[in-house]
DNA sequence: TTGTAAGCGTTATCAA
DNA sequence: TTGATAACGCTTACAA
């Protein structure tokens, strides 16, 4: 029952059980070869002796970690103000959890790193199947994974950036369609958004598709790409609100920016939303305490680790995911927007 | 070079370089007992068969994971929206990275299941270490420590919380000392704080400290508990705020209770910091966003992840580290604290 | 300096 | 139903 001090092993509460260690291995395992008096007997034992299975051992034996990998960029000061990585992780863990098996994280410094890093997790046997999380464009890990098909992998990403990977797809571009429609319909004809890092696959996605939804509606639009920090969301902004005519609307990539922004019209006077219509791409505690409270593209990313870990799970055991969809975005509508200046209509 | 499809083995290359494999191991390992000669061609033949280590195998022959535990609870909510977590999480990661280290990371869903993770740990040898964070008053978890005095740990709390056990301390007694006498010199009389939950260790420590610094300067305290949301620290303030005479300051013990507290202030139609000073305990871009910004205990939580990790390889190694400080708080005074109101000053 | 062989703690095969 | 015994891939003591 207590921990012992000395490791147990298999021999250990064979030798107990008077059985030989295989017959232990079989009765723990609950698989058939054993007599129902002779497992109960070893269970027994074992559980007296406070017996656990040597990872390493097992995960020799069986060429089976039961972990997952995920590497984190580093950059601080964005993975702790952005909620997104965290609420990922919340429910990886969570569903991980269900299934006995951990998550295990590395940090890369830059992005030859992370694929460094991926490609030594392939080497070592380290995890039984990795996540891919802000792919680029024509980034090399889709490259090694197709080249060592027999790791798995799950990328979070739109489905035209995983070249046929197995994916857990969000539509961004309809939530473009939501977040540009929403603006029309109040009036604006002169947005602005504040996007990530170019390279990122999603900002891609998502900049062909404010490009194409704005055009169709005859809107003015306008893109200034950051590294998703507050401070570089914040300069973004005061470019933008610096040079007239100004935009109407700001769309942000993520909350802290839209947070920062809303913040740099207030310094500049710029009245929120009479004069300037604020949305935030993913929402957050942030978004609702913000004043005005800020509208954002809301979607579950807790659910989506759940769904992530289920998926990578289904692929250590061999089975075809394909592409499955994400929960869909939904717009929670907040003070931060409101109808075009008058005088700025179309 | 490029990646493998079927592992190669030690055995592969002690082949096709005419060696044993003890030769190869010495050679990889930098170990003496091979001569140059063939410790050069061992690397060779290594590099272009792509060979790595198997991560389980090294596990298994020298009981060494190259792991590093650390449990989260599981609280989404809390998690993705107080950076704390995250921060210190991208500190260890980046530590633990430059010593070919891996974090291992686990979700408990209630505070058995924390105690039962590691005793896990502890039993299957999956971790090298592991990081103790939370510690409540009298916890489980430092029992089931001192019991395995093999499985090195390092709490990271008050050091009077820890029993002895390797301990990476705050000095929060300190803290409280700068907040109350900022609160104090503004001419602050009757201060409220909004807690986390009771049963965690500082905000025991910190209700201690509070106490005796108002005591000592004669300022009416009075203190509520909650479970760290955002929710909860709106709830409190609009409690603290709807009895009069109300207090003239409140400390949140998060950023983002903080935040929350002072939308309650505005829904309200309490100015801050005119009718009241808030503060925040630990420091983040929320704090900086908001209006008025707010004024918070700022601490570099990043440098606590180092110096936490460094400190757990070093018990790994054997060393004894005893308790170590971590960097100071420093206050941040932001716009949220002024004088108190006229009326109500001493 | 080199090679043989015995662990490490499991799982899994194969006779008995 | 059982119990030897051989993997799994590495480290390391011991012999050559």
């Amino acid at each position: 029952m207590a921990a012992q001090k000395s490791k147990v092993t298999i021999f250990d509460v064979a030798k107990a059980s008077g059985v030989s260690s295989s017959a232990v291995s079989y009765a723990l395992n609950g698989k058939p070869g054993v007599s129902e008096a002779t497992r109960a007997k070893v269970l027994e034992v074992a559980r007296e002796l406070g017996w656990k299975p040597n990872g390493a051992a097992q995960s020799l034996a069986q060429s089976k970690t039961r972990r997952i990998g995920l590497v984190l960029g580093y950059d601080p000061q964005l993975l702790a103000v952005e909620p997104y990585m965290m609420s990922l992780i919340s429910g990886l863990g969570a569903e991980l959890e269900r299934k006995d098996y951990s998550l295990l994280v590395r940090m890369s410094m830059d992005h030859d790193d992370e694929d460094a890093i991926i490609e030594d997790w392939i080497a070592t046997s380290n995890v039984d199947a990795m996540l891919l999380l802000n792919l680029e464009i024509g980034d090399d890990r889709i490259e090694t994974m197709k080249q060592n098909p027999q790791m798995p992998v799950l990328a979070v990403a739109d489905a035209s950036l995983t070249a046929g990977l197995p994916t857990l797809a969000s539509d961004d571009a309809a939530a473009v369609g939501l977040a540009v429609r929403h603006l029309y319909d109040l009036g604006h004809r002169s947005i602005a958004r504040v996007a990530g890092p170019e390279e990122l696959g999603h900002s891609y996605i998502r900049d062909a598709a404010f490009s194409e939804a704005t055009t169709e509606l005859g809107i003015r639009y306008r893109c200034l790409h950051t590294d998703y920090t507050p401070a570089s969301g914040a300069g973004a902004t005061r470019r933008l609100l610096s040079v007239n005519p100004r935009p109407t609307a700001i769309i942000y990539d993520n909350d802290v920016m839209a947070l920062a922004g809303e913040s740099v019209a207030a310094v500049l006077g710029v009245h929120v939303p009479s004069e300037l219509s604020i949305m935030s791409w993913d929402d957050s505690f942030m978004c609702e305490a913000a004043h005005p409270g800020i509208t954002a593209l809301n979607r579950d990313i807790v659910r989506s680790g759940h769904m992530a870990a289920s998926l990578m799970l289904k692929l250590i055991d061999g089975e075809d995911v394909g592409v499955v969809e994400e929960p869909p975005y939904v717009l929670k509508v907040r003070e931060s927007t409101g109808p075009a200046p008058a005088d700025r209509q179309a």
